[in-house]
DNA sequence: CATGAATGAGACTTCATTCAT
DNA sequence: AATGAATGAAGTCTCATTCAT
C-alpha cells in the first residue's frame, strides 16, 4: 500500500495530538500510529519530536499570519479590526473547548534547551504585537502612545487566552475586548 | 540509613523542580533522589505524583494569599496597592528568570481527569480576581464597573505574566502596571 | 481507639482476601488497611506474610475438620455421607463463585521454600484423603480395594473442585458425586 | 549489542519461568534479563505481561494438541490410548518435578478481568475433556454413558495432576489411570 | 524512500519488611 | 502491645531514538 504524502499526513495528526493534549502528552509512537506511519519514516522526515513540534509551530504562524493579513487589507476601521480579531479569539476558544494558546502552552513545558522552539514562540507573539501595534499606529496619532497601547492590547489579549483556557470560561475574552474598545471611544 | 521527614523535604524538592522545569518535565526518580528519600517513602506521604502535584499548588497558594491578605490590610490606596503588587510580580519575574505563573504552566499540560489540580488552578486564579475586585470596589463607585476594572486587571495581570514568560522581557509587565495605573488617574 | 484482637482481625481479613484473590495478588497494605491495624501491628503478630498464610490455612483447615467429624458421627450410612460431602462441595462452590480449594490455589503460588505453607496443604490434603478412606472401609470388606476406592475418591473430588474452578461451571461436581455413588451400588 | 529474534526467545524463556515458578512469581525483568532483551523489546511484541502469557498458553495448548491428535490417530485400542496418556502424564510429572497443570496453575492467580487468559484455559480443558470423550464414545455404544464416562476420565486427569502436584507423589496419578482402565474391562 | 525490530533510560507505582518511639 | 514513618528492591510499562534491510 502505497502511503503518499507521509510528511504531511505526520504534520497535521501530530498538529491535531499536540494542540489537544500538548506536546509533551504526545508521544512519538501515537503520533505514528494513527498517522499510519513507520517509526523510521518519522525520523527520516523529522530529525526529532522536537523537530516537529517546530514544524507544527511554523505551520499554525503561517495560517494566523494570513488572518491577520486578511484583516489588515479590509475596509474596516482599526476599532472593527480589532472587534472581529477578538471575535476571532471567541470563536477558536469555544471550537477548541478553551485550549488557549498552543504557543503559550508549549513554552510552558519547553526547557531553554529547546532554542527552536523558543525561538518560534517568540516570533509568532511579536508578529501579534506588532499587528496590534499597527492597528494603534492607524488610530492615535502619537507614535508612543500607539505603540502604549498596542503593546497593552496584546497584554489584554494574551491574558484573555490563558485566562480563558484557566477557567473554561469565556468571560476573561469579554473583558479584554471591552477594555480594548473603550480605547478607541476615548 | 534513616531520615525523618522525608515529607517536607519531598514537597520542598519537588516544588523547586516544578516550578523551574514545569510538572511534566519533573519524574518522582528526580524528586526522591535531591530530596534523599526512598521512593516507597514518597508514596507513604502522597499516593501519586498528581497528589503531590496539588499540595505543591496548595503550599503556594497559602504563601501567596498571606502576601494579598498583607497588601489589602495596609495603610496604602488601591491604586498603590496595585502598584505594591506589580511591583511583586516584577521582582518576582527577574528572580525565578521569567518562569510565569506555575498555575497556568501546570495547567497548560494537565488534562481534564487531574480534577484537583484542575481545582486548584481556578480556585487560585479566582483568588486573585476576587483580590482585584475588592481593590477596585474600594476606589470606583459604581459596582458593576468596579467589578469590570478588577477583572481588567486580573487579564492585564496574568496576561503580562504570561507574556514576560515567552518573550523572557520585563516589559509585559510594564504595560500592564502602567494600564493599571491609567484607570486610577482619569 | 482501642482496637483489640488485632490478631483476628488481621486474619479473619486476610482470610477473605487471599480466599478471594489467591495468596500472591493480595498485599500486606490492602490486609491491614481493611483490618484497621498499623503495618508494625501487623509484624508483631505474624512475623511474615507467609506466616499468616499458614495461620490462615490452619484455622480453614480446622474448621473443615469439624464439617468431617461431624459427617464421620452421623447414623448416615457412608454413600449417604459422601452424598453429603459433595452436596457440601456443590454449595462452596456456588457461594464462592467457583474460587476452587484455597490450599491448591495456594500451592499453585509456593516455592518449594515455603516449607510451612507446603506442609500445612498436604497435610491439609492427607486429611481429606483418610476421611474418604475411611468411609470406604466401612463399605469395602477388602481393605487393599477400600483404600484404592478411598483415594479414587480423593482424586475426583479434587479434580471436580478444581475443573468446576476452571470452567466455572457445576457439572465436573456432579459427575465426580455420580461415580462415587456408582461405587456403592455395584 | 542487537539480538534479533527478540520474540521467541522472550516467548521461551517466559516459557520456562511462567511454568517452574508460576505467571505471578516471574517479574518482566527476570524474563527479559534471562531472555537476553532490552525492556522496550519485549513490549514491541507483546503488549503487556497478560499477551505473553495467553502466547504461552496458546503455544502450549497447540503442542498438546498435536500428542493427543498422534494419539488418536494411532492403531491402539482406547483403553491402549488412555493408558499411553496417562503414561505420558506420568512421565510429565516426573520430568516435571511435580508442577502440575500449567492451566490451572495460571488461573488459580488471575482474577476474571484477564478474560484472554481465562478463555485459553477454558478452551484448553475443554479440548482434553473432548479428547476423552472421543476415545469413550468408540468403547461404549450408549452415546450418553459415553459422555459421562468421558467427563468421568476429564475429573480423574485433572485430580491426579493437581493432587500428585500438592503431594509431590506420583500415586494420584496411578490411582486415576487404574479407576480408568476397569471402566473398560467391566 | 520506506520499514519492522531492537534499544537504554526512565516513567509511575507497589512489594514485604523494619526502625524508632 | 501498638504505632507512623522509612526503606531497598522489584513491579509493569513508555519514552524518543537508531539499526539493518
Amino acid at each position: 500500500m502505497r502511503k503518499p504524502n507521509a510528511r504531511e499526513r505526520i504534520l497535521e495528526t501530530a498538529g491535531e495530538l499536540f494542540f489537544q493534549r500538548g506536546y509533551s502528552e504526545v508521544g512519538i509512537n501515537e503520533i505514528i500510529e494513527k498517522a499510519g506511519t513507520a517509526k523510521a519514516s518519522f525520523y527520516q522526515h523529522y530529525p526529532s519530536k522536537e523537530s516537529l513540534c517546530e514544524a507544527w509551530l511554523k505551520a499554525m504562524h503561517d495560517r494566523s499570519e494570513t488572518l491577520r493579513a486578511e484583516i489588515l487589507t479590509s475596509e474596516d476601521s482599526p476599532a472593527e479590526k480589532l472587534a472581529r480579531y477578538f471575535g476571532h479569539l471567541e470563536t477558536y476558544m469555544a471550537n477548541s473547548q478553551f485550549r488557549g494558546c498552543p504557543y503559550s502552552n508549549t513554552g510552558a513545558v519547553s526547557d531553554e534547551q529547546c532554542c527552536g522552539i523558543i525561538e518560534q514562540i517568540r516570533s509568532h507573539k511579536e508578529s501579534i504585537r506588532q499587528f496590534f501595534r499597527t492597528l494603534t499606529a492607524l488610530h492615535f496619532p502619537n507614535p508612543e502612545r500607539a505603540e502604549e497601547l498596542g503593546d497593552r492590547i496584546f497584554v489584554l489579549y494574551s491574558g484573555a487566552t490563558g485566562e480563558a483556557q484557566n477557567l473554561k470560561a469565556m468571560w476573561p475574552v469579554h473583558i479584554a475586548r471591552a477594555a480594548v474598545l473603550e480605547m478607541f471611544q476615548a
